[in-house]
DNA sequence: CAGCTGACAGAGTTTGAAATCTGTCAGTCC
DNA sequence: GGACTGACAGATTTCAAACTCTGTCAGCTG
């Protein structure tokens, strides 16, 4: 007998499958193929063709925010933590874009199907960052504020920077300059007067 | 003689075609039948099609900024001003986006195709911003700033509330919560202290 | 003779028949 | 007998031939 076939295995697969030869391409039998087994099996694992591209989805997305929760919960002043949560999901966004646009694309198209998947991600993320900013009320850096709210702003206020919808505006000259002139604003407006 | 040609006729024609057929379905053909001309005609006005699409956006793009003109220079105090000036652009897109999906989403389009126009509208408008921002500097309501940068800072936080790219998110329930976050976020990093 | 027409070449799009894919399930195999 | 196969129906996608569109230009027309 051949390994046992898991979902762990038909994700890893799927996700080969899908870098090469992008959504599009990409077929149930593909993946099927690449472990050797019937398309059938794969039904087993997973009860259509969209939770399965959904399961990727997450999968990806979790490589996302989890490195992230590591910097939202480190032992550092929270705008020194914030900075760095920000440069590391921005890094992340924008590495990806560059080094690999057709991957990249793939997965824009993912979480395009995936809104859901997508939804419950930017509520992570969101938490992580009203994480941040409640240490930093707590601790008298910020002003008090609805630390969810705050969160989810924040998240909102830096999107050109990060959401992949805004991708093709990543390649030009002024993005970074554009940044700095949004995390001051936002910095200010958090800061605690005084 | 009919009436003369104009390229003010043809892009009136242009808008209604696109209008009753979308952009997939609009051709340079359909609108020189709208005007009873030969299709050879449109081209003594417009070097090519994409010339006159990027026309028709451009018509679009000023009917958005225009009116908002006249609020970001109001005798108003500078912080009333913004918030009227975000408030009127918002419900300009939401508004287009919610009564006439379908043209909305013509439009949408357009602009995807017409990123060099697009950029002068952005530039507009973020001018425009900079100047209420500089009243507000030179009133003592909003702390020095380069106007430059925080009129474009300002227009890429609140990017999620009136960029066409988030249409898809301007019927979530929490959408008004989410801006007023960010507002407040925003304006308290604009006030001056004290 | 300025403004317009309409025939034309090449590019791009439609269309529908053939091929492939998704999702199911009765049956095989260890 | 639980995990897997593979044949199948209906949905979806592909492909190439037929058609339509863009952009040009020689010539018409008022």
């Amino acid at each position: 007998m051949t390994e046992q076939l898991t979902s762990d295995r038909i994700l890893a697969a799927a996700e080969d499958v899908l870098r090469r030869f992008g959504l599009a391409k990409a077929t149930v039998v593909d993946v099927a193929r690449a472990l050797g087994v019937s398309h059938g099996s794969v039904y087993r694992h997973f009860p259509s063709k969209a939770a399965l591209r959904d399961a990727v989805t997450e999968r990806w997305l979790v490589g996302v925010s989890d490195p992230l929760r590591a910097v939202a919960e480190a032992d550092r002043p929270a705008t020194e933590r914030l900075r760095h949560w920000l440069d590391t999901l921005i890094a992340a966004k924008q590495t990806k874009a560059r080094e690999d646009p057709e991957l990249f694309a793939t997965y824009i198209a993912l979480t395009e199907e995936a809104r859901e998947v997508v939804g419950r991600h930017v509520a992570t993320l969101a938490g992580q960052l009203a994480g941040i900013v409640a240490d930093g009320v707590a601790s008298g850096e910020f002003a008090p504020v609805d630390t969810a709210l705050a969160g989810r702003a924040l998240l909102d206020a830096t999107g050109r920077f990060h959401n992949p919808a805004h991708a093709g505006e990543w390649a030009d000259p002024g993005i970074d300059a554009a940044f700095e002139a949004v995390w001051s604003l936002v910095l200010s407006g958090l800061a605690a007067r005084g």
